[in-house]
DNA sequence: GATTTTGTACTCGGATAGGAAGTGTCCGAGTACACATGG
DNA sequence: CCATGTGTACTCGGACACTTCCTATCCGAGTACAAAATC
């Protein structure tokens, strides 16, 4: 029950990419570099997401990687299946029907454990799925009285941001 | 985000447990031969279940597993946490305080996408928490409407079934 | 025959190999800019 | 001087090694029963 270290780094990129102006993309360079993790790592990741519908990539020189929709409507759980793949963490494996003696006939329903299971991975994602990155840059903000987090990032985009100009 | 196949084996075990008499046990060889597992590896987990004070150890001949307490009182959350360990699944790794210019100080709170990775986290071993095996056991009866599931368990305790006469 | 002693068989417990997935790295396809060249 | 063609540098994209954790396995410590020897 661990979730890989892209997750985390995925939700900063977006974040971050959430502050840029409208026209303006980030490198997976930039990125990995502002947060001191591998490029090539994070790269993976930051396809995922493209591939997810989340990022939209602009290739070439000045290209880069920004927000396919609204911050609002891209919720944490979103980052997480793009990341981490869609399937369930309690992946039922059945083992009722199988051993020496197995259940003679199919079970009429599911088994109830993988319900429970399930039942509380959908809590789960419930909640992720109500998180948008809005609201989390918002707490963010909320935070950050002295404004230290909100001006790091701003210096950095100032630097890095490449703006579509045309 | 995958938990590990132990975790099934772990809550399958332990309902089974349940359903034996109050001086009863059950060997590991039993409970993997009835779920058609490796004895092996199946031991590793009850062993993880006995070290959390979820089960109970009889060693010697005519020894085996039994709850350690009413099964009212076991929760999904408690298996599951006995087999994957207690950490949480997402582990923030500030990397907000990394890279080439990080935090000048340290940030005042904690990073507020860890928090929100953990809320819904939280929900999710809430839901465990009020989920006990009993309550699983009932929802298994109250679908089992031909009794097959119930006679299978009973059928395997007859013959596996050790009892601490005296 | 009853008791004690010994032996054995069976249990759990922890330490030890193998394999899948996450982690980290590489090279290739594609595009925009810059320069050189020709008109 | 302007337009065009070409070259280069930079980007993302997917395919390839390495490390860690899950999976599978083995051998050792401990206990209860059973049998044998002794009183």
């Amino acid at each position: 029950m661990k979730l890989s270290e892209g997750v985390e780094q995925a939700i900063h990129c977006v974040a971050m990419l959430s502050q840029l102006s409208e026209d303006g993309v980030l490198s997976a360079a930039a990125l990995a570099e502002f947060h001191g993790v591998k490029t090539s790592y994070l790269l993976k990741h930051l396809q995922a997401l493209s591939g997810a519908g989340v990022l939209r990539t602009l290739p070439g020189p000045k290209g880069g990687y920004r927000l396919a929709r609204a911050p609002q409507s891209i919720s944490l759980l979103d980052i997480l299946l793009a990341v981490e793949g869609p399937e369930p963490a309690f992946r039922c494996q059945e083992i009722r029907q199988r051993g020496p003696n197995p259940l003679p006939v199919k079970p009429r329903g599911p088994c109830q454990i993988n319900a429970a299971m399930l039942r509380a991975e959908q809590s789960y994602r419930a909640e992720l799925r109500r998180t948008s990155i809005a609201d989390v840059l918002t707490e963010v903000a909320a935070k950050d009285e002295d404004g230290a987090i909100e001006a790091r990032g701003c210096a950095f985009l100032a630097v890095h941001e490449r703006r579509q100009g045309g």
